[in-house]
DNA sequence: TTACATTTAGGATTAATTACTAATAATTGG
DNA sequence: CCAATTATTAGTAATTAATCCTAAATGTAA
């Protein structure tokens, strides 16, 4: 099966890259409606799955929550806001980490590892100490 | 509102606890239904639910559909595997991680991190080699 | 330009989880 | 102990995210 980069999958591709966010698929569906109207949300979804499994984009999977996509390809590790769960790129050496007590994981192959910080975002600080305020 | 001790939560939380394994709800659903065959799944969830906040069992929200849910409450790493889902303990040396880089995630209050090794478990390497035999 | 393969829109379907509701059970104050 | 209050339950409906299905459309290749 050959891949065809159709209209579709450009304009899906040239958004998730062009805003430089972790977006999920109904958010890049919104956004992808403004240039071509009559898509349909199924086709992002199977578009994402397809992309990702071509190695153009990156796929973020947290259960209970929502998918997100990644515009950055290389592997890196990701931080994620509890309150409104966006996700931002985490800047971390990897190499430190690698191989480690991975191995220790006894039987398994070890084929990578997910390094996702957990914590509050600016924004929502903000919002947070506002209602302080507010008592 | 003050929690409850009931039978259900007694049971769903023993089950749990002797098992040692990282269930889903719908699993622990079918082992509680056992010893308690009117238990109804939605009871299963709000508990489970309810235990984790209490600080009684561990939510885990990693990669994969379901949420699992672990007898161990410590802090602590998991391993996944990509073929049967299943989740393991990890023992990797926390403190050399911490803090390090976590940080760097500018403007984030950071709670946390989650580090999920990912790979391949033993019984299912047992199993894809006997397929690759069979060619 | 005909045959074949891939992709699409749009709606139906599924899977996991949560919400709702009336009934039941525990707890508290008297 | 008894009424009033509060928490919890079973069972089912509703919701959410994602996938599947089908006929039509589009691209590719000979």
């Amino acid at each position: 099966m050959q891949l065809r980069m159709t209209n579709q999958r450009e304009i899906i591709l040239r958004e998730l890259r062009r805003c430089k966010k972790h977006l999920t698929a109904d958010e890049l569906y919104d956004m992808v409606k403004k240039d071509m109207p009559r898509i349909s949300l199924a086709t992002v979804y199977r578009n994402l799955e397809i992309l990702s499994e071509a190695g153009l984009i990156g796929k973020l999977e947290i259960s209970g929550r929502q998918k997100r996509f990644d515009y950055e390809v290389e592997v890196h590790d990701h931080i994620y806001c509890v309150v409104c769960h966006r996700v931002d790129n985490l800047n971390i050496e990897r190499n430190e980490i690698d191989a480690k007590g991975l191995a220790a994981a006894k039987g398994y192959t070890v084929t990578g590892y997910r390094l996702e910080a957990i914590g509050v975002c600016l924004e929502c600080q903000k919002k947070e100490s506002k209602k302080e305020g507010l008592k």
